[in-house]
DNA sequence: GTCTATAGATAGATAGAC
DNA sequence: GTCTATCTATCTATAGAC
């Protein structure tokens, strides 16, 4: 293989500029058109490689789970076995921050977007979200069980609220302000606000 | 005024249908024609009432945030004045968290599609937005001032995550599975976390 | 694998009668 | 204040040449 003049396929120009578009325009606001005209081709050329736009916008939307998936994967497991699991946490928290803010645009186009898709396409998304949903539980679980998060806190509840802080940060970020590590470290704190040894909610 | 057969005016049901509309199905996926159908004129009709689809939005996004925004500060001073932080806290967490659960349809409307609207219909909306935020941002001000949110953490970061761990439970909210209460006080629960006597973050 | 050309559907919006 | 009728624009998608 040549080392340089690595020329991307079409298909591939195709889904990194729908993630683009998707990320910074949302889909109703991105026409195949603009796509086509973005790339450089005519609009028919894009059904060549895609059947339809649903099924751009599901390839799009399974990428961008599995790469945040991957990366928060990635950023526990580099930690060792040593790492405490209020460490664990904490890198996930950052590696998920850090997916949706980053140049990366297929993570955020599928979180702000998912919601606006088709039934069809959400049902098929299910899957990969719900195994990257599973990791988190077990991040979870393992905090829970050592002691890192108190007995008596709703693990499902605090998952979907922790993953809600994150996936709504791109929708008030702006680059330049606050970095994602002030961010994470921000939340990470009130992760750990649910230890044992923190004082009982009042009233 | 009769007492009753209140009736509402065409102005109100086109709103009120409006708001359910963009709410479950969101704006790209609620035509004006799909609105004229609910109500039960035609569609030119709804263009007497409002000039356009985008002045339509806006109006609902309006008074989406005027409602939440008066639910919270109702349920605030309700406390009265003897009241905690903590305990003021709690209360705008929860007044938030049914706005956006409850049968009220404008003010998840606004929060779900906010992002998706057109930058016109959002730079319209900002006024009323900020002035919400700016609520909260004295809430949180007085809490740490009191001592209930340690003195190094940043208000500004964390009344973005705090209200975005919100507007984020409409995406994965069933209603039945787990109820609105347990919800807020989970999320009551993580900013207590954040008191000075909270254990130090983990590296 | 990309093009030209166009079909077919639906959207937002307006004119003018009543 | 609501109607009928229609305009215009735009979008997804397809047919067939090259």
């Amino acid at each position: 293989m040549p080392a340089e003049v690595k020329v991307k396929s079409t298909r591939q120009r195709i889904l990194d500029t729908a993630a683009a578009w998707f990320r910074n325009k949302g889909l109703a606001f991105t026409s195949m058109a603009d796509l086509a005209e973005s790339i450089g081709v005519k609009t028919s050329s894009i059904y060549y490689h895609f059947e339809s736009k649903d099924a751009l916008i599901e390839e799009t939307f399974r990428i961008g789970i599995e790469l945040v998936h991957a990366k928060v994967r990635d950023a526990v497991e580099a930690l060792g076995e040593n790492a405490t699991h209020q460490e664990r946490l904490t890198a996930a928290i950052k590696a998920h921050v850090n997916a949706l803010l980053g140049e990366n645009d297929y993570s955020p186009a599928n979180i702000m977007n998912f919601s606006h898709a088709t039934p069809e396409v959400r049902a098929k998304n299910n899957e990969v979200r719900a195994s990257y949903g599973r990791y988190w539980a077990s991040l979870l679980k393992a905090a829970q069980r050592d002691g890192v998060i108190a007995a008596d806190v709703d693990l499902s509840i605090t998952r979907l609220l922790l993953i809600g802080a994150m996936n709504w940060i791109p929708e008030w970020y702006e680059s330049g302000r606050k970095s994602p590590e002030a961010i994470a470290e921000c939340l990470s704190r009130m992760v750990h606000g649910l230890a044992p040894s923190a004082p009982e909610k009042a009233g």
